[in-house]
DNA sequence: CCGTTTAGCTAACAATTGTTAGTTTTGTGC
DNA sequence: GCACAAAACTAACAATTGTTAGCTAAACGG
């Protein structure tokens, strides 16, 4: 049984996701769980809060995901999969929030917006750091680290959208075809 | 001399850009044009038509590029390189712009929605037919098409905030860079 | 069955929004 | 320097917004 609170922010992302932040207004959630507005403020305190929640809910999944990886014992190339992994597996499950990791973080307010950017920061440092050390390892080209790291970030960040067009698809055929892809590219 | 709508239009790339087509307002918009809300009507008709303008220019640019070449007598490796060097070149030229059309076309009303969006899947299946072709012709590994086109599209969709953080990198060079990365992978 | 908390409702607020009306200023062609 | 169009301004509008106050109904612990 899912706690009131947990469903107001469930319809919120799913509201978000569709319409974005500032195009969503509070009777529209409201409607969407089934209440009238005023009541949503028994159990949230304001909107802000609301989208707060649902960044930061998912920032601290890929802050653990990185602390998990980095501290394993795993050779670079495997740690880079067990990334890809861990984000495949998050945008199956929780696809409406992550969605607004893309775009929706800009409406938030300075504060939260600088506390989830540097958690943002910090997850690309470390996927930076064992990309460059599968450079070193010799296992991948001496390409351009910053060009690498961000290529594939986009298509892990833009890997919802076509999962929702797609939710047939099985999440570990998914996983495997998204790592073949990113790291062995095109080419036969 | 640009005109002054096309000033507006430039303006308006910009606030939508940082932060939201919804989240920036007339008065806003006004102030970064240097004149009163009011006077802005003198120019245009409506905030929407601001957006819809913006986005149906960027749609035509790659309608144009699409077509030019697939009736090109290219081999499809290089129809693909040609398609990802006018992405990079437009992601430079028109940066702002080109950055709404990530997310901000949800705030299109119903009739020019369909209209961009149809665009944009005929471009899409221009994009997933030359891929085809790649693999059709032995050059690409028989990779799920679909997977393939996602991934590329969403590395080039991507370009306009790397360039961002990156603008002293020469277009060029990036281009080269984007290529090589997606069609080669990082495996060495 | 009572007292208290929890969660809902109606009504209203203050602020902000896009836009218009009406007027004045600026600029251009003759 | 005058007529006319273009573009600016002030003031105000109607609608929408997030949120609060005050009240009632439901749920719950004893």
């Amino acid at each position: 049984m899912k706690s009131k609170r947990q469903q107001i922010k469930d319809q919120a992302a799913d509201l978000f996701r569709k319409q974005g932040y500032k195009a969503t207004n509070m009777r529209q959630l409201a409607e969407a769980v089934g209440v009238k507005a005023a009541s949503l403020y028994n159990h949230i305190s304001n909107k802000e809060e609301l989208l707060q929640e649902l960044l930061m809910d998912m920032a601290h999944l890929f802050t653990k995901s990185m602390s998990t990886v980095k501290s394993s014992s795993l050779a670079p190339v495997q740690k880079l999969e067990r990334l890809i992994a861990d984000y495949v597996r998050y945008t199956v499950e929780y696809t409406d929030a992550i969605s607004l990791l893309t775009g929706e973080w800009v409406h938030l307010a300075d504060r939260p917006k600088k506390e989830f950017l540097k958690l943002r920061d910090n997850y690309e440092d470390g996927f930076r750091q064992i990309l460059n050390e599968c450079i070193q390892a010799g296992d991948f080209k001496k390409i351009d680290v910053d060009i690498a790291l961000f290529s594939t970030l986009s298509t892990l960040r833009w890997l919802y959208s076509w999962y929702s067009k797609h939710q047939q698809t099985n999440p570990l055929e998914l996983e495997r075809q998204v790592t073949r892809l990113l790291i062995d590219g095109l080419r036969k």
